[in-house]
DNA sequence: TTATTATTTAGCAATTTTGCTAAATTTATG
DNA sequence: CATAAATTTAGCAAAATTGCTAAATAATAA
């Protein structure tokens, strides 16, 4: 029962990753790693937003989960960085059922 | 103050997209009218889901308000299909940032 | 005109999401 | 070890979303 199929996961990928990207927030921290190409730890990340640091690290946190961000510690710094594949792949896979 | 740039029509364009992706329920709509064909009444789309009849005409209403159904009225009924077209444009839209 | 069918609107309760402040954690540094 | 810097966690209040029942609306049929 722990096993899931090919299209269970699909569908748990939809759900994360369109979860994620359905708050403008959300959105827009994706665009700004874009623009800085593509690596920024947290503190750049909520320079950048005008919301608290608690709200943003849960933001990240939801990205992370759904993979659209990857994740590594540099000491006490955290680094982001986008998974432009993972939102390829997941939104073309969603796309391809309307073509 | 009431025209719109061309970059603030796409952002209002992902977010109401975006925004009605997010949910299980509309997703699985967009994919009944698919499977069907892509034109259903009101009814019809109803009787896939197990939701009442009130719920699932906002979810509606949230799919129109994103553009990504079109709704036409015949006496009675009300018939929905899909907006594939929508649908592609501004996810690729979206995607294009990450290429 | 009345009744019927198809659908939406109103309005409310439960749940989820968001944002905040304060406190905790983690790693490096003096 | 004590302090500082970077970030997360806890916990709460406000706002948004979802689902429901009951009532309203619109077009057609009897």
């Amino acid at each position: 029962m722990a096993t899931k199929s090919r299209a269970e996961r699909e569908l748990m990928d939809f759900d994360m990753v369109f979860k994620a990207l359905a708050h403008p927030s959300r959105r827009y921290i994706l665009t700004v790693l874009l623009a800085k190409g593509d690596e920024m730890n947290a503190g750049e990340i909520v320079s950048k937003l005008s919301h608290k640091w608690p709200t943003i690290t849960r933001h990240l946190r939801q990205l992370e989960h759904a993979g659209l961000v990857k994740v590594k510690k540099v000491s006490t710094q955290v680094v982001y960085h986008l998974n432009k594949e993972r939102m390829q792949s997941v939104l073309e896979n969603w796309l391809q059922f309307f073509k």
